[in-house]
DNA sequence: CGCAAACGTTGACATTTGTCAACATCATTT
DNA sequence: AAATGATGTTGACAAATGTCAACGTTTGCG
């Protein structure tokens, strides 16, 4: 269950966990399953929780006032879940995050993480470069909405996360690169004919 | 000079900066001008400097294959402008930065950086919520370039940043918003009538 | 098994936005 | 003053994408 959680964070910080460390974070973390639909945090409520995935996937989306879903993110394994905005500043979130298929994670507090990062300070290393990562990689993204075409744009994360084409129906795919299913179905039987 | 500089500081950090740590900044930071369209960087370089914008207006852009320039970011008075990616990681830059108007600055280097938060750890507090910050916002910018149209795009943006569009030329903020100049003549005709 | 829901595709048409060209205005430079 | 370049607007048309409806296939589940 955490050995992929260890080794996440041995890849993220310079020495590796102690034992006594790795202890430490398997005491910490909370085992919890999910089962497909089951939120792990819902529109208006503070994200208690960052969620490191083990097994399984989640997406996160805001609702529109027609009721449409709009995907901002996808999370599979190796990934953390959660609103960074709402978790750290305590406000309610305006985004959804659910489970898409059965999920088993680990969840962390803001509490737990504190009192994690006391004997193991390498963890605010981590954090600071998780952010960083996320940062420039939305920079990317945005950068590739605003000036590609949804066909570019779908070629690019069929490059860069061909994993979510597999486990995510196309019509996620189409919410997360911002257009419709029949926009995206076309592009790729356009693709197909090449 | 140094005075906004001081304030910034002073605003994201829990405990004010102390006479010896004022002069310890404004020892480190080097001041600079810039006219207008001289570059603080050029793509392929890896950015060197953060800079704190004391006067005037800079802008980040990318030039596509065609020799269009999309405009990424702007920055005015009190804000810092620079790859973080490129500043960070020392990979070469996809972006140009470049004075709008006659700027002054205060340029910042990694080394410059690392001297100073061995006496005022404050900063990786600062840096840190900088970070955090500018995630979220992208983060926001990238929900509405996706789920949202151009008009909504431009009301938007005249509502959180109204200095911008006293600052900067229509073209300018259309291409920030991802969208032609013609485009936002016409929304903004559109907008009148209202 | 059988049915309902989820998923994916396709066509017709509407809407949004881009492209290209022309033109007016204003500021800057020579 | 004349020339130039930057800015902003408008019209005609094109391209990209969305909307709506219909339909076939697959999947999940009682």
């Amino acid at each position: 269950m955490f050995g992929n959680l260890i080794k996440y964070i041995n890849s993220y910080i310079s020495t590796p966990l102690t034992p006594e460390q790795v202890r430490l974070v398997e005491e910490t973390f909370t085992p919890k399953k999910f089962r497909k639909k089951q939120y792990l945090l819902q529109e208006g409520e503070v994200s208690k929780y960052t969620a490191f995935i083990v097994r399984g996937a989640m997406r996160q989306y805001t609702v529109d006032d027609k009721g449409m879903e709009h995907i901002t993110q996808l999370f599979i394994e190796n990934w953390w879940a959660g609103d960074r905005e709402s978790f750290i500043m305590l406000t309610p979130s305006i985004y959804n995050i659910d489970a898409w298929a059965d999920t088993d994670a680990l969840l962390m507090t803001n509490a737990d993480f504190l009192k994690l990062s006391g004997p193991i300070p390498a963890l605010f290393e981590m954090t600071r470069k998780m952010d960083e990562r996320s940062y420039i990689a939305t920079q990317k993204r945005l950068n590739a909405s605003l000036n590609f075409s949804a066909e570019e744009r779908y070629a690019d994360l069929a490059k860069t996360h061909p994993e979510f084409l597999q486990r995510f129906p196309q019509h996620i795919i189409a919410s997360y690169l911002g257009i419709t299913k029949e926009t995206l179905s076309r592009i790729r039987s356009q693709l197909a004919k090449k």
